[in-house]
DNA sequence: ATCTATATGTTACATCTTGTAACGCTACAA
DNA sequence: TTGTAGCGTTACAAGATGTAACATATAGAT
């Protein structure tokens, strides 16, 4: 409940996506592995990615650490936790903090189709219930 | 299904929002009634809030007409559409398209209550019924 | 017709963010 | 010992955002 992260949830630009991406699907990384793997789509000299590198690690979205003298940079969220919370800020802004009407909305829009609904519905459902013998609110 | 705008959702700044805000509250406006709206909390001189307005116009936020000499200003779609899209923005962004992930991930951490979840859950049913009676996938 | 208050048009500018990169320094390996 | 792989530091252009001055036009009053 407490607001875990004085963090501010500033959007990430192309190519921090970019890093963030690869870093998120390919565990942690060194810079030079991030080149690598992005060179294909998006060349980039190494201390442009380093760059990079740093400064997302300054927005809190990394944490690196040392092996040998090569930092390996490695996500400090889930990629999901990340979507929760920037969610979570488009919440408090838009929807003064209450997410029913936006994921009523979301129904309302078809941003969720019948499938998905139902596997929601049920996965709620559990939750749910869950939550009452717990006795939780 | 199709992508309905070009419209880039770029980010707000902290005034264009609050300008927002205050048309999305208070209804169609002109440049003084904002800034007379928002003096309290954020004065501004009158070529400041005309600048900001202008620009929420560039970006598809805002339209106006004339009424005398005046420009009226409204919100060209309602705070909760934009809500949606930027978090349909996020889903892409994210979880690869799909809001399920992301609406489940909602649901573990919380961000949902539980009465949200037994409302949502209905409203949900409903939803799927109704697809189902008309055969939409 | 002229003047004035009010509303819009135009232009400017400082700060921040983001992408991009050059240089320079250090430590380990051959 | 010397090259090279990696990090540290600094820079800079373009775009976004907040802020505002100055110019111009026009409806209404006199």
């Amino acid at each position: 409940m407490t607001n875990t992260s004085n963090v501010r949830l500033k959007n990430m630009g192309e190519v921090e996506q970019l890093v963030m991406d690869y870093i998120w699907t390919h565990g942690p990384s060194s810079s030079e592995a991030c080149r690598e793997g992005l060179a294909a789509s998006r060349p980039m000299k190494d201390s442009t990615i380093r760059t990079v590198l740093r400064r997302l690690e300054e927005k809190g979205f990394l944490t690196h650490e040392t092996e040998g003298r090569t930092f390996i940079y490695k996500a400090s969220d889930a990629r999901q936790n990340v979507a929760v919370r920037a969610v979570k800020a488009i919440i408090d802004r838009f929807c003064g903090g209450s997410a029913e009407q936006l994921v009523l909305g979301m129904v309302d829009n078809s941003v969720l189709n019948r499938k998905q609904l139902e596997r929601l519905a049920r996965k709620i459902a559990e939750r749910t219930t869950a939550d009452r013998k717990e006795g939780h609110s």
